[in-house]
DNA sequence: ATGAAAGCGCTAACAG
DNA sequence: CTGTTAGCGCTTTCAT
């Protein structure tokens, strides 16, 4: 007998509704043999309280949104893992939107979880975004907002993010102790404020050191971080590392490393900004620095039960880095 | 002003309730000026429909479960992929949760998609589930199942499904076609019914041939793959070719093929059962039959579309299988 | 063309 | 200790 309802239960036993209610959620009120006559029923019924009504009286829907460019991707993956995790233990669950790194796919999402009255939003924007406005809606919703990795450059939001710069600077201090001399590194989409500060904090590094060459490059994807490693192995003098600022090119690169038989890391050694799993399909395994999607989403949860406790201050938090010493370097 | 409710249309524009929801709704019988002050009230207002109360009204959350082992799986990526592109058009959303291979946590997630009322739910079980009892319940409560890649030997259940036997047929041929003679064939968890299915399909025709040599070995993860490829590779007489029956194994015996330095395809040939996605991560590219998770994504949706739409009888369909011509075969 | 009323399933203030 | 009542926001007869 599905679809039990409190109403049904009350029928049956000649009582009221609210009694019903009271008895399973052992309300003090309630004297023990009613208690037990309802739990029995309730169970023989098969009795599951109907969530959607709950929420309704509530006002509070025990969702959270995450919205993501895409879930094909690692690292978003990991984020969705630990966050899925982590929320499920206090009840919640997760509706998850992709943006396709299209601005106005976003705005049609944010107006499904406003519909949808869920508890707060995870937030990673797409490639595409500038204009934020959209976003000021969902404060006036009263939906609190993490935003995470690609984050606004506005300190009226939540963001938790990689440690960029501090991930950038171990590698290229790895770089610099090898005693590496003519590098080059590849560095992702110069629109995207994680290439900005990856790019400022390796630069800066390597600027302190005049005596080491680094060559400067930019790949939207794998295959352009592939032609552009071919270029530069092609050279008489070839590099003798290169730096990945992630995984899609950390994958081109060793497509070319494979394609032109080069030998890691005696020939050319390599190191990779990475969330882990691509740097161990390799042999030898790719030294990296760890940006782990499954801590920040962790990170990313703590902050949003803050929020939902009321914090009103908002803050940028940082997941630290790790050093993963694999061999290619 | 946001959270505007009919309710308060209706106040300050001192008419009914049902009258604004049916202006709204753009209902005939409702007079063109009155529609209009409405519309514009509504406008400014910024009114929107609480989703959670249209719900236990219809009774119907327009909310898909879908229910994976893990999210942090290429596979499965796809799958959500497509299924969150095609859903959306219909207006639908997606609760996902993962039951990380454990059937306890499958038996609490059909739970809460129960009680979350759920439209229906997409499913891929755990590779320890023995006893589908529990979506018994599902059925009961009239919520509709569609499995799918990992689906229970029950026909009264909808199951969408790779082609695995055409796949593994597939690559058996090409196999022969290419005169390869001592091959190495690697699959999965043997307790899967789909490494049942790719076994038997690919026996069957390699038994067709006397005249080669085929090893049947299996790995439930890529480091068994890797060190399963590593005794082969290390014997006097080398395997002229690899079959890998999924991402994970080829994955793990392309450490190997690195680790070794050993030439593809001039030493010995790969072929796999893929997505796609890691194929073209290496070079040579490997070769592979298409399992497209993406494509069973948009198989399982139509298929719950019609199980929404009251389809009675229950079916197993296939996707198709492709060959995908790598070069390193 | 519009409104009143009932109800989806549940909770909670208030009353006894 | 239990019941009555009201209401969350919306849709939909049934009247008028």
């Amino acid at each position: 007998m599905a679809n039990a309802t409190l109403k049904k239960i009350a029928q049956v036993l000649d009582i009221s509704v609210s009694t019903v209610s009271r008895a399973l959620k052992n309300h003090p009120d309630i004297s023990a043999s009613t208690k037990q006559k309802v739990m029995e029923l309730a169970e023989t019924l098969e009795y599951e309280p109907n969530a959607v009504a709950v929420n309704l009286r509530s006002k509070n829907t025990k969702v959270f949104g995450v919205m993501i460019p895409s879930i094909t991707n690692n690292f978003y993956d990991s984020f969705v893992n630990a966050v899925e995790e982590e929320v499920k233990k206090a009840g919640y669950s997760l509706m998850i939107l992709q943006s396709g790194d299209d601005p106005a796919i976003e705005i049609e999402n944010l107006k499904i979880y406003r519909q949808n009255r869920v508890s707060g939003v995870f937030v990673c924007l797409s490639k595409e975004t500038t204009n934020i406005d959209a976003f000021h809606k969902m404060k006036e919703a009263n939906i609190p907002l993490v935003f995470f990795d690609k984050v606004p450059d506005n300190d009226a939001y939540d963001r938790v993010c990689l440690a960029d710069k501090e991930a950038a600077e171990m590698a290229a201090e790895a770089l610099l102790q090898k005693k590496k001399k003519n590098i080059l590194a590849v560095f992702g989409n110069t629109q995207l404020s994680i290439t900005k500060r990856r790019l400022d904090a390796f630069k800066k590094i390597m600027q302190q050191n005049t005596s080491v060459d680094v060559a400067y490059e930019f790949a939207g994807k794998s295959e352009e971080a592939e032609s552009i490693a071919q270029r530069y192995f092609q050279l008489k003098k070839m590099p003798d590392a290169v730096f990945c600022m992630s995984d899609e090119i950390l994958v081109g690169v060793m497509k070319c490393i494979q394609r032109l038989h080069i030998n890691v890391p005696a020939q050319t050694g390599i190191i990779a900004l990475s969330d882990g799993y691509f740097p161990g399909i390799y042999y030898p395994e790719i030294t990296y620095v760890e940006t782990s999607g499954y801590r920040l989403g962790k990170l990313a949860c703590e902050r949003m039960m803050e929020c939902l406790k009321g914090k009103e201050e908002t803050t940028e938090l940082f997941v630290s880095s790790r050093f993963a010493e694999g061999g290619s370097l």
